[in-house]
DNA sequence: TTGCAAACGGAGGCAACCCTCCGTATGGTG
DNA sequence: CACCATACGGAGGGTTGCCTCCGTTTGCAA
């Protein structure tokens, strides 16, 4: 699933094909994404890019360089979250159709925990937010579908309606794990079909 | 419960017995409130002072002298909106355990829908949060814990594990109503007790 | 080693916002 | 009506962030 040449059709999603090939420009690049994942967690969307650049320990250039737009630094980052997402479903697959989902739903909270900021920007919309879209889609959906025909899951809920549920729950930070894991377990019993005895 | 004279112990919230006397400044306090509430929604916490005083159409100065710092500002509004809350509490206490804890978490649930803002802010801490905290603790607690009496609500939950699964289903505004429905059904399905059969 | 395309850093101009200060206007009381 | 405490507006100084531009540095291929 992960080749070589970054550029093969249907790998990654595309806007891998940016990396730079350099030496000394990859580092940085990288060096970026990092910093730029890291002041999102702490300061949201709106973190000003001269600190991200500081944090990276490179100059404003070089950042614009890399990343002509605000947009597009905030893309790659979502990207890279997303790739995570839709690697987990497959490593998830052999599982029972209920464990399988629970699973995946849960791997979706932490990343969505981390990464408030990620879910504040998904409005906007961008071609590259569309695609991730439908890679999540892709991911995860076939694990509420086969949690539907196995019984478990209630067949009146939408892919997208889960992810609304679930997602919702971490917007903020829960200070008790024990409280997180007690109110995921109440959206989780919220999608599953009620026992019939 | 609503009494008069803005100043009665155990009243109203006391932020109130600020409010202005002069009836020109008591106008423009009311108009940059509704203008910071509009803000808000629109633009977040972080909404421009600036504005907000634009579209209340005072001055940057009269702002000021009204809410000296941002956080006044941002209290003002947000103690008029769990009043709103506080009350709808009182009206649905008349109801059957499960309707009358059902009907308050919608009600919490949009307002917390226009108001993006006001959870967002939940996290600071500062003397007038807690105080609301509290009211909103003091009105839907005896909701939860009847409903738990009467058995309909899980007895594991707790008041703050109910909120925060309900607040977060709506962080983000749903295009179609009927799917906050089918999201927010899901969500009160996973604080009920399952049907014995 | 050498040469140059590619990449780097950060100064600086611009815009938005914050907040203070003060001269002007006005509601309400005597 | 006249007075003044109270309230008003917005100019202006300071800060911060955005983004461009260009002189300097560096990787790497020949």
């Amino acid at each position: 699933m992960t080749n070589a040449d970054g550029a093969a059709p249907g790998g990654p999603i595309d806007v891998f094909a940016r990396r730079p090939k350099r030496a000394d420009a990859r580092r940085n690049y990288e060096k970026l994404l990092a910093a730029a994942r890291e002041a999102y967690a702490e300061a949201g969307v709106s973190a000003s890019l001269e600190d991200i650049a500081r944090r990276a320990g490179v100059g404003i250039g070089t950042l614009y360089r890399h990343f002509p737009t605000r947009q597009d630094l905030f893309e790659s980052v979502y990207v890279d979250e997303v790739e995570a997402l839709c690697r987990a479903a497959d490593e998830l697959a052999g599982l029972p159709p209920w464990a399988a989902l629970a699973g995946w739903l849960r791997r979706f909270v932490s990343y969505a925990a981390t990464k408030r900021a990620i879910a504040e920007a998904l409005n906007h919309d961008s071609p590259v937010f569309a695609t991730c879209r439908k890679a999540i889609g892709d991911a995860g959906q076939p694990l509420l579908r086969r949690a539907q025909d196995s019984g478990d899951a209630r067949p009146d809920a939408s892919f997208d309606d889960v992810l609304r549920l679930v997602g919702g729950v971490t917007m903020y930070p829960f200070a008790d794990p024990a409280q997180l894991e007690r109110v995921l377990t109440m959206a989780l019993d919220g999608i599953r079909v009620r026992p019939a005895g």
